[in-house]
DNA sequence: CGCACATTCAACCAAATGGTTGACGATTGC
DNA sequence: GCAATCGTCAACCATTTGGTTGAATGTGCG
């Protein structure tokens, strides 16, 4: 697993992982924080978190003992353009786009962090 | 795995699969030919092929003896629009997509097909 | 200092993945 | 009809994955 593009993918298989990286879009998170919606331990959060980290999708930075956790979408960038160049997608429909985020976030079961 | 998203893109993180998916961006391909460039058993190649499959990534459809494999790049919209979300990435810079396509070409070891 | 908190490490486990080989069911062509 | 070809199935194997628990490490706070 060297190519990039087989780390990001595989990163983003997971529907833990996926719905992490939905909620670091709104904001930067701390490990903990990260795993309070998920019904799983912070062990394996914590391995999760090392996956998208290794994929490059997140950075993590510790500041005291809390570690934060940031987004980093450009990540994505190469396997993004490697998926547009089978569909040659348009750019981004929006409303699509929309509803696509609401049912990937409404079907987590990870919603209702208090 | 049931979230459509989640077998597209592990079908999509393994090189051997992004490889046939490349080959068949030029034409539809039996399985036969498409295993011969490869170093691997032909039983590797179509269980492959299935998860490419239940991916909706291709169809196959029979014709006589010969399963011809057909590119369905309209299942990878919605991982495409997905990724598209966490980056608002341009629409296709073909300059850059066409460098990577080259790159992931080229490091599959799988392009000396006679 | 000493405890509570934040996070990871280590060992372990079940299940999935990616590959092999050999037998098998279709289909085609001589 | 029979042999060769196309492709999958079944059994097997090693490795990886995604999770667990409990101990360990590091840091802040009263």
């Amino acid at each position: 697993m060297s190519d990039p593009l087989d780390t990001v993918f595989a990163a983003l298989a997971d529907p833990t992982r996926r719905a992490i990286l939905s909620m670091l879009l709104e904001d930067d998170m701390a490990v903990t924080d990260v795993a309070h919606p998920f019904e799983m331990s912070l062990a394996a959060i914590s391995k999760h978190l090392v996956i998208l980290s290794r994929a490059g999708l997140i950075t993590q930075e510790k500041r005291g003992r809390v570690k934060w956790c940031k987004l980093e979408p450009d990540a994505m960038r190469a396997a993004s353009i490697w998926m547009q160049g089978f569909g040659q997608f348009e750019a981004v429909n929006l409303d699509a786009f929309e509803r696509f985020l609401e049912t990937e976030l409404g079907t987590q079961g990870t919603t209702d962090a208090d």
